[in-house]
DNA sequence: TTTTCTCATAACCATGTAGTTATGAATGTC
DNA sequence: GACATTCATAACTACATGGTTATGAGAAAA
């Protein structure tokens, strides 16, 4: 259960299709293909294809139940991606604490 | 002063050169061109194609000083990201209290 | 002024990608 | 068994995209 690189979770969030197939999945619970093709704007093909791009990247967990294929968000896929921006704004904090040490220095 | 939507910024930080620039601008700070362009393994016309789609999603900020211009990370543009990432938990969240409740009112 | 340096833009090319239709595999229904 | 339903895959197309080289614009240096 290695943890998702922020490259593939970045890559399969970037197209609005499968963001939007996330959010649903995020927002409403599980779905079957049919449900999420229906009002995805899409053909069907087009979002198996998709979420089977979000499942390899970790996002979506599928579950065959008779001849339909219920996804679901893996909500703990998300971690690299707050790790990401929490390291990116740290560094941030860093500098401008740095900013602040300067200024209280030259009010001395 | 918009927000940046989500969808430039998931589209600018899905390539990982993109990504590499903004890293080096957000840990070492500001950065001219032609510093950016060594070690980033593409050549200078990418580069800057690169820190032009960055400053059109709002995530770096150009300041021209003499014939170099220098890039720097413009922090507060993953504002938009955090705030998603955090969306997407809420929900989780929620359905997660929700299935404690649940246990809870199964256990009386 | 002429030359050099730094960066941005133009033009182009190869590849990746998001969509389509067609079809097949597996399961449920009659 | 015959048919219908649900989804995944294959094959294809159109377009986006990330890279290149060539060139131009503007500022500094000679």
């Amino acid at each position: 259960m290695t943890q998702p690189s922020p490259d593939l979770l970045f890559k399969a969030l970037a197209d609005p299709s499968r963001r939007a197939l996330f959010e649903r999945l995020c927002l409403d619970g599980e779905q079957t293909v049919g449900a999420l093709t229906a009002g995805a704007g899409i053909s069907q093909p087009a979002v198996s294809k998709h979420l089977g791009i979000l499942k390899q990247a970790g996002l979506v967990l599928d579950r065959h139940e008779g001849r339909q294929t219920h996804y679901s968000a893996q909500q703990r896929a998300l971690a690299p991606l707050v790790d990401w921006t929490g390291r990116m704004n740290r560094f941030w904090e860093a500098r401008f604490d740095d900013l602040e040490n300067l200024l209280k220095r030259m009010d001395q």
